[in-house]
DNA sequence: GAGCTTATCGCAAATAGTCGCAATAGTGAC
DNA sequence: GTCACTATTGCGACTATTTGCGATAAGCTC
């Protein structure tokens, strides 16, 4: 089944500003930001309002097309679902951005669940924290 | 060392608005909003501007006596550092809050000071998921 | 293909927070 | 107490995102 089924099958309409919102995020490598992606359509389609992008991104992640995940300082990054899903880190003193294999939060994510009843999404929100770079230079002085 | 002198060894000064941010924050039980203190403040000096308010904020925080966390909502909610030190849990569909003993989150934050060099700092974003509550609703029907 | 329902759109306004700037006011030195 | 230095303030403009609303257009039915 495809896309335009599966949204139709969930009472969702294909559009066309959709569906360029769908390709930008296929033809993004990374996590790209809301913005990103509205300036990209908006360069060729400049009608189509950013609100809409938004809008629309939402609507995608309902349907599992995609996922957003915080990085420090309330910037939201989107990208794809059908990407390997992965944690990250993020340096609040040099910025630096780093993937991190699911697996290593699994053990968190198994205690929140036995203990506390909690389905955790421990790949929402990037952790932040020094990186190893920036921890040296402050130790060095 | 007092607060003043504290400011003050550290190029800082003591100011007004500065006193009656860390007072809102001192009289405040649990997180507050920014937007709340400018709220309480200017309640009886409207003069001040909330961009003081965020201002003042960050520098208590620069001088370890406020921290930050950032829940799933992109507000940014504000307490004072000398609280015990904990993490949040918060459920994605009923928006419930809850807090996390520090030392469930250690064997992680172990984990990539060990691994990845990182120092990881696993309280200032919430952990987001779905709550034992939601959970059972959702499995019930 | 025409008609109907209602999801979605573009727009304008609101929200949460940030930034540059000229004026003001803490603070240390005398 | 006065002076000089510069951190901090209030203001206004701006960024990133959300929301309400009336207009438009997908996609079903006939």
């Amino acid at each position: 089944m495809g896309i335009d089924e599966r949204l139709r099958a969930s009472g969702k309409r294909m559009t066309v500003q959709r569906r360029l919102v769908l390709d930008a995020l296929q033809r993004a490598r990374h996590h790209v930001t809301a913005e990103d992606v509205a300036k990209r359509i908006r360069a060729r389609h400049p009608q189509i309002d950013p609100s809409t992008v938004y809008r629309n991104l939402e609507a995608l992640e309902e349907l599992g097309y995609v996922t957003h995940t915080h990085f420090d300082d309330r910037i939201t990054r989107w990208h794809r679902a059908d990407a390997q899903r992965h944690g990250h880190l993020v340096c609040r003193t040099c910025g630096a951005e780093q993937e991190l294999p699911i697996g290593l939060l699994e053990p968190l994510a198994r205690r929140l669940r036995d203990e506390h009843g909690f389905r955790a999404d421990l790949a929402h929100s990037a952790i932040v924290g020094i990186c190893k770079a920036c921890s040296n230079v402050s130790s060095d002085q």
